[in-house]
DNA sequence: ATAATCAGACGACACGTGTAGTCCTGTCAT
DNA sequence: ATGACAGGACTACACGTGTCGTCTGATTAT
């Protein structure tokens, strides 16, 4: 793996999630049948992506009867790329303000809220 | 005020920030200076954001001798936007996941960690 | 073997974004 | 009043992104 120098846009990483759903490095077929369903994309805007992702280097072509793709970036670190991201752009570095908007925004249930609390508890 | 319909971009950001931190309406003159100062822009590609943000219904322009800018969309307003946006493509609505992922990557100083710890304390 | 089908390569096109230049006109200082 | 300078409108242009089409060669089914 590597670090992202480049962006992944919106739809590109709807086809990052479908790789890294599966676990594991899927044939183009596959890939395109998920996101028919789920977005409704053709094959060849399916291609497309595909095709982008692995110039950006994150998707890696394997040759066998036919391609199959496999992430060079995982999920978690392409999570903490675009919240470090965030937290640089949005709230100056502090990872505390966008915790507090979470709290804030209730984006968060009662259950989340416990959970969070008990997380930092134990965190220390 | 009105919600986003549309995307605020990154460069575009930049002069909502000035804004912000202006909290209150500047001229075009301010708004060039500060973002000169602080990215090197040039005064057309200033003027060029903040016309693009206004065509965006995010900034309104005022008439006095010289156009005030003043921003419709509170930064609050923007990032609950934001991080909910991302709560929902990278994590699938857990807001819960974000903030593990901020824990983990160790973007948290022990003095925010000792923050949210007693930020969550006192929240219930 | 031949036809139907699909993978893969390449191309397309409109719109958004990053970044900036030119030109006209109004204002301010002398 | 006149010249200098700044504001504002318009234009530009390359690159990224969202979406998809066509063509050709390989694979598979009859």
């Amino acid at each position: 793996m590597q670090s992202l120098s480049e962006k992944i846009s919106d739809s590109e990483l709807e086809v990052m999630r479908v790789l890294w759903e599966a676990g594991d490095a899927l044939p183009i077929t596959d890939i395109r049948q998920i996101l028919h369903d789920r977005k409704g994309w053709e094959a060849t805007t399916v291609k497309t992506l595909v095709q982008r992702l692995v110039g950006k280097g994150v998707l890696e072509q394997e040759k066998r009867k036919v391609f199959y793709y496999r992430p060079l970036v995982s999920e978690s670190e392409y999570s903490d790329w675009a919240v470090s991201g965030m937290v640089q752009r949005l709230f100056r570095g502090s990872a505390k303000a966008l915790v507090a908007t979470l709290v804030k925004s209730d984006g968060l249930s009662d259950a989340d809220l416990a959970e969070l609390r008990n997380f930092f508890k134990v965190e220390d």
